[in-house]
DNA sequence: TAACATTCTGACACTTTAGTCAAGTTTGTA
DNA sequence: TACAAACTTGACTAAAGTGTCAGAATGTTA
C-alpha cells in the first residue's frame, strides 16, 4: 500500500515515478480523451508494467483529476505575469502574446483540455470553476476600467475575452484546420508571430479603414 | 449481406435505419469520441440491438467515415448561401451570424468533428482536404478583393477567418467555458446573439476609440 | 399465396481491458 | 548487515467489448 504521508520518500521514486506516469498519460488522454484511453496504452506509452501505474494510481480517473489540477496551474502559473497597469494596447498585446505562447508550447495539456470540454466539464470541481470564473472576473474588471477612462470602446468584456481566447487557443486545437489554411506541414515560430500580429491589429483597430 | 446497389428498398427500411444509426452515433462520438465510443453505445442510442447494427454497418469506423462526410456536406449547405457581392459590413455579418446560427443549432456535429480534429484529422480524406481549402480560398478571395478596393485594411485573410472560426465555433465546443463566463446556467438565443454583436463590433471596428 | 429477398435478433466465440495478488527486488535506516 | 518499508512485475480472474451466425420474422412480387 503506499502512503500519502509526505516522508523524505516522496521526493524520490515516488514522486518520481508519479510524474512519468502523469507526463505519458497526458500525452494519451490529448490523442484519445478520457473514454478513449486505456490504461494499457498509458503503461506502454511511459515504459511500465501496468501493474506497476496500479501501483501509484487506483485507476485513469484517479490519473484525469491530477492531471486537470495540473493544467490549471499550469495556466495560473503562465499567466500570473501578466501586468493589467500597462496601457490596453501594451496589455492585450502581451496577453495574446503569452496565450499563443502557451499554445505553441503546450499542444498536449491544451488538447488535454478541450477534450474535458467536449465531454462537458465533468471533471472540473466547483473550486475549480469557481476559479476560472474569478480569473476571468478580473481580468474583465481591467478591461471595464479601461473602458471607463475611455482607453477602449464600450463592450461586452465577457465575449471579448472570448475572443481572446477562441482565437489563440485554436491555434493549438485545430492546428490540422491552421496548417490547411495557412499551407503549412508543420506551423513554425514565424507563423505564430503573424497570428499574434494579426490578432492584435484586428482586435485593437477592427478590419474597417477608418473613414 | 447487404446490397450497395440502390434500389426501390433503398428508400424503405435501409435507408430509414442507417439514417437512426447515423443520428445516435454521432451523438454519442460528440461526447466520447472515436476511440471512446463503443459499439454497444451507439447500438443503446438509437434503440436497436447491437447486431442490428452490424447488419447495415461493418464496424464503428465505417459509421465515423460516413458522419464526417456528412458534416462536410451540412457545412457546404450550411454557409452556400452567403453571398460575397455584399458590402464587407454586412457580408462579415451575415457570415458570422450564419456561423453561430450553425453552433447553436449543431453543437453535436461541431463537437464531433471538434474531436476528429484533435485526434490529428486522420479521417480527412485527402478530397475532403483540399475541399476546405478550396472553400476557404474562395472566402479569402473576396476578402482580397475588398482589400484591394480599399474597403478593408490590407490584413492576413488567413488569421482573419481563422479568428471569425476560431470565436464562433467557441459558443459550441466550450459551451461550458462559455456558460461559465456569462453566468448562464445554458447559452440562450439572446448570448448568442449578443456575441454576434460583439463579434462583428469587434471585428470590424476593433476595441480601440477612433482618436 | 408461394417463393424469394430483406431485415431482425438472441446466442455464441473470441479478444481486449481492468484490476488483483503474491512473490520477488530494491532502498532506507538503525 | 539486517530488517522493514517501499517498490516492481508476471500471471491471473472477471468483466466488457467485438463481431458472427443461424434461424425467425417481415416485406416484396408475381
Amino acid at each position: 500500500m503506499q502512503k500519502k504521508v509526505i516522508k523524505k520518500s516522496d521526493i524520490g521514486i515516488r514522486s518520481k515515478n508519479e510524474a512519468k506516469i502523469l507526463e505519458g498519460a497526458v500525452i494519451v488522454f490529448s490523442r484519445k480523451g478520457l473514454d478513449g484511453t486505456r490504461l494499457t496504452d498509458i503503461a506502454t506509452e511511459c515504459n511500465l508494467p501496468k501493474a506497476n501505474v496500479y501501483y501509484y494510481f487506483s485507476n485513469k480517473t484517479e490519473i484525469y483529476e491530477r492531471l486537470i489540477e495540473n493544467v490549471l496551474a499550469g495556466w495560473d502559473k503562465a499567466f500570473e505575469h501578466i501586468k493589467p497597469d500597462l496601457e490596453p494596447e501594451d496589455a492585450i498585446s502581451e496577453y495574446v502574446k503569452a496565450k499563443l505562447e502557451y499554445a505553441r508550447n503546450n499542444i498536449i495539456e491544451s488538447k488535454f483540455f478541450t477534450f474535458e470540454m467536449l465531454r462537458g466539464g465533468q471533471f472540473l470541481s466547483k473550486k475549480q470553476r469557481q476559479h476560472i470564473v474569478q480569473v476571468t472576473r478580473k481580468y474583465e474588471q481591467v478591461v471595464e476600467y479601461w473602458i471607463s477612462e475611455g482607453k477602449l470602446k464600450p463592450l461586452d468584456t465577457r465575449h471579448f475575452f472570448i475572443i481572446l481566447w477562441a482565437s489563440t487557443e485554436f491555434y493549438a486545437n485545430y492546428s490540422n484546420i491552421a496548417e490547411l489554411t495557412l499551407g503549412k506541414h508543420k506551423l513554425t515560430k514565424t507563423d505564430f508571430e503573424q497570428a499574434h500580429k494579426s490578432i492584435v491589429q484586428n482586435i485593437l483597430n477592427g478590419c474597417l479603414p477608418q473613414q
